[in-house]
Parts: C-alpha cells; structure tokens; sequence
DNA sequence: TGTTATGCATAAGAAAATTATGTATATATT
DNA sequence: AATATATACATAATTTTCTTATGCATAACA
C-alpha cells in the first residue's frame, strides 16, 4: 500500500469488504479497483497485496479458485462464513474508527 | 496505541491536530485527552506515544518545555512553525484518507 | 522487438506499533 | 502504616505491516 500511512492496517479491511461487494475477485483486479475507486490516490502494492491475501485465507476468511484466462493464472477469493461475519465486525470498526477521527479533526462538531 | 490495527499509522496525525487544538500538552495529557475524545475506544500506548513525541521533535515540528508541577515532571510540547505547515498537510491527507475510505464502505454515495 | 499491461510470488529491510519493563512521586484506600 | 492506583516519564525486545526490490510468465501494443 503506498501513500500517507494512514492506510497502514487498513488494508485487510479494504479486502474484505471489496469482496463482500463484488462477490469474488482476484488479485490484480483488487488492486485496480482501488485505484479506481480512489482515483489513484491509494496504489496497493504487491508486496503488500499477496501476503494479506495469503493470511486471510489461512485464517479462513477467504476461499480460492484457481483459473486461467486468456492462458493467465487468476486466482479468485471470496468471503468464507466466517469471512463474512468478520467482515461485519471489521466493517463496525471501521466506522468507528472514521468516527473517531473526525472527531479529532473537528472537535467541535461532535463532544 | 490500542485497538483495532486501523489507527496503526494515524498517531502522528493526531498528535499534531491536538496540539494544534489546545496548543502546548505534554505526553500523559495526550493520552488522557484522546481516551477521553474517543469515549475510552482508543488507548495510546505510552511506548508508541513517547517515541513518537521524540521522532516529531528530532524533525522539528515539535518544541519542548520541561516543567516541575507537584513535584512531578512534565514535558510540554508545542506545535513550530514547521510542525504548524506540516499539520496543515497531514489533516489535509487525513480528509482525503477519511473520504476514500468512506467510499469503499459505502461506494453508492460516492462514485 | 521492446515496452507496457496483466498476473502471480517472495525476500530484505524499514516503520510503527505492542508488550514488557523500569524509575519516581502523589493520592486514595484499607 | 501499607498497599494500590494515578500521574509522568522512558526504553528495549518483539511483532505487525508495509515498501522496495526482485523474479517468473503471458498478452497486447507501438
């Protein structure tokens, strides 16, 4: 993930809930659509990327299916059950989080 | 700081607006200050808190000042000129960084 | 034919945090 | 009087998460 380290921890969170959206998706294509999404202002690296990928399916958050396309690999994830409901909780959080910041940000507006 | 790995990456951020905000505080009042804000949801560590003070420092968009009060010391610490332009930008980044994450919860509203 | 795009992966290193200590004084509790 | 909690600083060891660099391979474009 490049950028203001802001987005330091919540990439795992991006993920999730990219797919509780789009249902599936692979690697490559997550990238993308964050770069869309955030007209380029947020790149995930690679680096960053695969291992994230690699973890939440170790943790059971993520199941893959593996497929070629146009005689390339994809490798698609998608939310397990248990992928599911964290992704609710994540999600929870991160609202919080957005919340809490904004509070910090603009004091006056919110305590 | 504590919590749900999402505020990894945003002590800076906040350290600077509070001091910004109330203008001089020193490293316990932080703490208690953003608890507070946060309604208990965030707690910063005082391993992640003073190391953070000192890097601000040795960078030059924090000053000093040492104080006996109740006979227990204080370190006060104030916004410089630098740390004045620098929080400007970093508050800046955080809006954009609040605003593209918002997009990714809830992408109907945004784009 | 060389560059860019697509698509995966991992290793070395840096950055920022957690966890665990340590020191010291003040205040509240039992 | 003794003990626990709150105030106030600090650092060291470790972990987490990311960046940077590298590697492999195919497709599309110029």
């Amino acid at each position: 993930m490049k950028n203001s380290q802001l987005y330091k921890g919540s990439l795992n969170t991006i993920i999730l809930r990219l797919l509780e959206e789009q249902g599936r998706m692979y690697g490559y294509e997550i990238t993308q659509k964050v770069k869309e999404i955030t007209k380029g202002e947020l790149n995930i690296t690679e680096g960053a990327l695969y291992p994230a990928l690699h973890k939440l399916e170790a943790e059971g958050l993520l199941d893959v299916e593996v497929e070629k396309v146009d005689n390339r690999l994809r490798k698609y994830y998608k939310l397990t059950e248990k992928g599911t409901t964290e992704t609710i909780n994540r999600l929870a959080e991160l609202e919080e989080f957005i919340k809490n910041m904004q509070t910090i940000v603009n004091p006056k507006l919110s305590y």
